[in-house]
DNA sequence: AATGAATGAGTATTCATTCAT
DNA sequence: TATGAATGAATACTCATTCAT
């Protein structure tokens, strides 16, 4: 995402591009503390520590401002899932490191999804003109991703035969749920049990039969 | 929700009644239309053929007038649960009368969830305060009443063993998921297909064996 | 341009046309004070005593409120224009009429032609929007109206034979050239005096020679 | 108003004078294209290809800036007034050379007087402040030495008697209708072609009687 | 009860000007 | 001198709410 293109950028650039960051980073605390509409350009602009006209030196506008978190954090999102996701060589190890990364980078950006909510469409924020349009491309590839994935699996007969789709969702909408559910009940357990267990959980819902019973042989034996 | 506290109104009781669901029913209308802060209260009142000044006569604001939204189709949603769902005989009746319930209950009030995270605490508007202390009892008590059958499935071992919050949790992931995606992609089958399809994946992942391994044995005959 | 079509206004209606015309009066007090960017719509407000939202309630915006005062003035004169105009028998009785219509009316609304440059093309303002479709229209017609005017004066041989355009400039800008002079430069002689003097130049030195001379030869024996 | 103050300038000292003069003609192209509110310092900077740093360092603000100019343009005027108009030997040259003068003047800041109307007392910029007090002297001077002019032609009967102010204001405004009109529609003839229509027509009705009859007499041989 | 005109606090955005480098 | 990032005052416009009729 950062790479190497800032390998010869000027003082002035460095700077430059430094305080965008940090605009950006105090962009999202104030969106995720009081969702788009509640958030003001002044109230960013004091918790960025400048003034209200820096931000539009960098910025369009306030949709503009919201695009370019929005984009910061589906990238990094992307970024981690090229990494640790596709690069892992059973499907099983890709989809419990893809839970991981789920869980954790939810907790990292914890709370910003209601303020996507808020801003689809229907709402008067064009999405469409706010949004880079590589966003909602992005989405697809992540979910096409996670669908040959799970073809994957499915071809390997280390997952049990079903709609790739459907698994898709399923996993998301449960990730979700249980993320939502987190954000409003602090969680008993550390983040580390929690990603086991769910991991776990799905998982052994999804495997080959052969597999399932050769775990279930060996559970026996555990306990 | 309604109920038979009605039986002796006067006619004009009862006019005013009526004016207040109109009203109620064209604030669902034009908040899923626009979302909370896109809707204006001038936009309701025209959709409901009065003017703002009635609006007003009603309901104390804005706010208020979207809390009541809020308990109406959650009211509404709990009384069907009450006579479809808890009345069930078996704990995978039930599970199954639930996931048609919500899935047909959202394809009603398709695109007010969206509403309700726009709203979510954060937002300048204070659940606490706005929406009906109810609410979250309610939730709460629907949550309970889900784990309970869950629960219930488990000692009668028509379910496989689990902790049943992360069931419930599961569940309703799941079922969010897939109205979302149906929400923004047209479903290529009716809706009576996509239940009777959902339900048979969820329930067939949480059977106990013995049901599971009868259920495989007779597919296998089948085909 | 009132006319009869609020025979039947109720109160409530009447007032409100009432209220239309105080903010509109005021606009152009402080269009004219101010011209068009440096007066804020709190001061149109304040001068209309009314407050910002009232205005708006009225007006689309800025913009439109500058239209329409542009509008009442342009259809004011034309108005007049028509009436005290048109109507004259003789052609120069009637660039006697409007040589004096002009003078009046750019008395009325001295220094609003100021604010019209203002707004030319090539300020951010766009005209095209702002301004009423009608008013290049109604420019073009009143330009048209003064050259047949002229026209006829020729064909009669009580004008001598020119291109009707170019007398029609000059006399605009003749007329203008005055009035600029006379915001600036308190006149010394009343409005009357000027009109008379400036009529009887602009006359003399179009008029057809026969006329000329004969004129020449009576106010020979006058004097 | 170059002059020869500069005989002895360092080589600093001439380049400073060149951006100056650089950032005067981009700033009358700007102010000519966007009129005075909607030009910005950036964009003047920009057409200049000077930082807007650079802008400040060379005059005190945009008003400053906008005064420069204007000064520039009306003494650019005057300059080729006194060498072009004050120097022909008869008034009716003199007022000849004036109108050709004013109308190439005009065509070479087509678009400015604009500008200068937007910015008239009234709008926020201060006049007294911002313009040259030498600026309305110069106007003053101007209108004095055409009075003249004028004055010197009716004394030595090549024109008719009349109020030399009044004259002074008809040429003034004759000359500006033109050009506005100029401006909005694309003339037909070449600017040669209209310096000599407009001269023979405005000196033909002002000359004193026995001239135009003479004229007269000539024309009527010729044709 | 019903109306809708009036209100005014609240906010995104612009742009002339400054000043550290 | 030249730069351009940072500043913040100024302003058009919105919309929930009130209240006289």
């Amino acid at each position: 995402m950062v790479s190497d293109n800032n390998r010869r950028l000027s003082r002035k650039e460095r700077e430059r591009e430094a305080h965008r960051r940090e605009i950006l980073d105090a962009a999202e605390r104030v969106l995720v503390r009081k969702g788009y509409h509640a958030a003001t350009v002044e109230e960013i602009a004091q918790e960025a520590e400048f003034s209200v006209g820096t931000i539009y030196n960098f910025f369009k506008g306030k949709e503009d401002l919201y695009a370019r978190v929005v984009e910061k954090i589906a990238g990094d999102f992307m970024e981690f899932f090229r990494r640790e996701v596709k690069t892992r060589k059973t499907p099983e190890e890709a989809i419990g490191a893809l839970i991981e990364l789920r869980l954790r980078h939810f907790d990292d950006h914890r709370g910003f999804f209601r303020v996507f909510f808020e801003t689809s469409p229907g709402s008067r924020i064009d999405p469409k003109r706010a949004l880079p349009s590589d966003c909602a491309r992005l989405y697809d590839s992540y979910i096409e991703d996670v669908n040959s994935i799970f073809q994957r699996g499915m071809s390997e007969r280390s997952f049990e035969k079903m709609d790739p789709l459907y698994l898709t969702l399923c996993l998301e909408g449960i990730i979700n749920a249980f993320v939502v559910y987190w954000t409003h009940n602090e969680p008993s357990e550390p983040l580390a049990t929690r990603i086991k267990k769910l991991k776990a959980a799905f998982l052994s819902r999804i495997r080959g039969n052969h597999q399932a019973r050769e775990e279930k042989a060996e559970s026996g034996k555990q306990r």
